[in-house]
RNA sequence: GGUCGCGUAGCUCAGCUGGAUAGAGCACCUGCCUUCUAAGCAGGCGGUCUCAGGUUCGAAUCCUGACGCGAUCACCA
């Protein structure tokens, strides 16, 4: 029982005592910093049953409390606030729990605990990653972290879009210009390669349309006839019908993207537990959309092509199968979460993509509820807006895209030159070295990203760098760092539980960090709940800020007071273990020095 | 035009299940390294929370409307 709990109760027994009124809910919050106390009960709400004045009635609650209750000390009324003092001995019993706790903050999944899949990344092969999947990667990487943490079994997952139109112009074009070119021949990652023959095949179907507008063909005309898209189509057309020679150009270029790809996820640090190809599953849904036409979930039109009807939920008619029997987008969606749920036995799912897309998804849920899928009403569409740039949106066939090795080079890079002004680490050796500016360099990325709120559109503006100091992800990095150079410091063992030897009364420094761990648990679930990382990343800069403070304002080794000594280094343990766990759901690792 | 999202300090963002004087970081200004790592700490400057109504003892937060920005409304994915 939380102490909340027991002065919740306790207030109510102090207002059926008083005023012989039987109280339903009563309204909490942190005391403001302001104020002298740790928890405070807002008496505004209580007068709607009670009529007194607050400062009567806080006065009265608070006589009440610090008589019966033994955790509070003393109070303090201003306005309709209680503010309560809670005892030392309260806080110093609640961190002697925590620093005895496995994993503190994280529930194990239980037998009967939900099963989550997320999905996320799921690009196309034909163009490598850029910054928008940086943050894709990040968000559903992270999410899937935060909900297992929460006491969820997860199954990470993205579906690879493998085939298509787009797949064929970056094959036609190295058919045509590539004169043989492979990775191992040019020293091209894979991907890169294939996006160059992507931007190559743009570049001349551009010119065929101009040269077709200047013999008089309309844009409309131009785009349709140029033999180039007349070929990529015809080549979709072998694929489909399983052309040997085309297919072996499809599985050659799609495992140098495959390779590329590999790279760029380890590098990331995110992983899956399943790949689904979008070459198997793109017939997938039609077996379903005749059952749903069959039940009268959907109808069929003159033509032979199936709709759903969604005006009276507020939204339009939907194709869902082309009238040459074909399966469009949200067809293969509802094969595929089927599967889905039929491989894994999974209860929800939920879908990383840009907000782009809010659409599709509030249609592809309200049909598979339609369908009558319990599961249905589990799933989510992680909706994320778009990274941008100052130029405006990134597009891939103007190369005016943020490439994301690049910018993970680049911010290893400055992680690098910055250590180096530093100069802390000259007895590490170069892999060492190398390791420290990479863990830091995606440190700064990482919580640049993660810790904004995922509806919200990020402006990246790469002439100013991603900052390393104030709210950034090396700053807390750092703060580990000096944890862990205290702890190295000193020669206390440290496992099991903090064991108190008589009365110790905490400094203010101490009692604020002991608060703000506290919400650790709490803070999880509620990042779980939200499907927000950003709720972890701004709750570890809190702990940070308030640890730091600690450490400038108190010594820690420099106590000659044993239990003082003893205390605090296990209070920076204790924070640093936060701090590490927390930066785990986020993905992002800390460095033991820097 | 319909629908959805966003609008908080010069910039980047917290706060949004209603509560006290709206908080951080960057930038700018003052101090603090012979004491545990100065990627730090202590402090200063900076706001009509886009605007207008409404609900309430109380609104950045909830409701309505306007304005601005973005997305979306394909037999594309």
């Amino acid at each position: 029982m939380n102490i909340q709990n027991t002065i919740e109760t306790q207030v109510k027994k102090a207002v059926a005592q008083v005023y012989n009124i039987n109280l339903d809910t009563l309204e909490f919050q942190p005391t403001r910093k302001d104020f002298e106390g740790d928890i405070t009960l807002v008496t505004f709400p209580m007068l709607r049953q009670i009529k007194t004045n607050p400062v009567q009635l806080g006065q009265s609650i608070g006589e009440y409390l610090v008589e019966n209750v033994d955790e509070v000390e003393r109070f303090n009324v201003v306005q309709g606030f209680l503010n309560i003092v809670i005892n030392d001995n309260f806080f110093i019993e609640e961190f002697k729990k925590i620093s005895s706790t496995v994993n503190f903050g994280k529930l194990n999944p239980s037998e009967e605990a939900e099963t989550i899949m997320v999905e996320y990344s799921s690009p196309n092969t034909n163009k490598p990653l850029h910054l928008g999947h940086i943050r894709n990667n990040l968000l559903g990487y992270s999410v899937a972290e935060i909900l297992k943490a929460s006491g969820k079994k997860v199954y990470k997952t993205q579906i690879i879009n493998d085939r298509g139109i787009h797949i064929c112009k970056s094959m036609l074009a190295w058919k045509k210009y590539g004169e043989g070119e492979t990775p191992e021949g040019s020293g091209l990652k894979g991907d890169k390669l294939v996006g160059n023959y992507y931007v190559k095949f743009d570049r001349e179907y551009k010119n065929e349309i101009a040269e077709l507008m200047v013999l008089g063909k309309t844009e409309d005309e131009a785009k349709a006839e140029a033999p180039i898209i007349q070929e990529a189509q015809q080549m979709l057309l072998k694929w489909e019908a399983g052309d040997p020679e085309v297919m072996v150009l499809w599985e050659k270029m799609n495992k140098w993207v495959y390779d590329g790809f590999e790279k760029t996820y380890e590098a990331l640090g995110v992983d899956f537990d399943k790949n689904y190809y979008e070459s198997q599953t793109y017939l997938l849904g039609k077996d379903v959309v005749a059952q749903g036409l069959e039940k009268g979930v959907f109808y069929k039109k003159e033509d032979g092509s199936v709709w759903i009807d969604l005006t009276e939920d507020g939204l339009d008619e939907k194709i869902v199968l082309r009238s040459d029997g074909t399966a469009v987008y949200m067809t293969q969606d509802i094969g595929t979460a089927i599967q889905r749920v039929k491989d894994f036995h999974i209860n929800g799912m939920v879908y990383t993509v840009g907000n782009e897309q809010d659409y599709h998804f509030k249609v592809l849920f309200l049909i598979l509820k339609k369908l009558g899928f319990e599961w249905a009403n589990h799933l989510y569409h992680l909706s994320y807006g778009m990274v941008d740039l100052p130029t405006g949106k990134m597009k891939s066939r103007e190369g005016t895209v943020v490439d994301a090795d690049d910018l993970i080079e680049q911010m290893t890079l400055t992680a690098q030159q910055i250590s180096e002004e530093l100069g802390k680490l000259d007895d590490y050796n170069e892999g060492e070295k190398a390791d420290l500016y990479r863990i830091i360099g995606l440190g700064a990325l990482k919580y640049y990203i993660l810790k904004v709120d995922p509806r919200k559109r990020i402006l990246f503006n790469p002439e100013e760098s991603v900052d390393f100091q104030g709210n950034t992800g090396p700053f807390i990095q750092y703060t580990y760092a000096r944890i862990q150079s205290i702890l190295r410091k000193s020669d206390f063992d440290l496992t099991g539980e903090y064991q108190d030897e008589g009365d110790y009364e905490l400094h203010e420094k101490e009692k604020e960090l002991i608060k703000q761990i506290q919400l650790y648990p709490e803070t999880v679930q509620q990042a779980a709940q939200n499907h927000s990382p950003a709720l972890i990343a701004n709750y570890t800069y809190e702990l940070v800020k308030g640890f730091n403070s600690f450490y400038q304002n108190v010594t820690i080794l420099g106590t000659t007071d044993e239990v003082e000594k003893r205390f605090r280094v296990q209070l920076s343990k204790v924070v640093g273990d936060v701090i590490k766990s927390a930066f785990g759901l986020l993905g992002i690792q800390v460095p033991e020095r820097m």
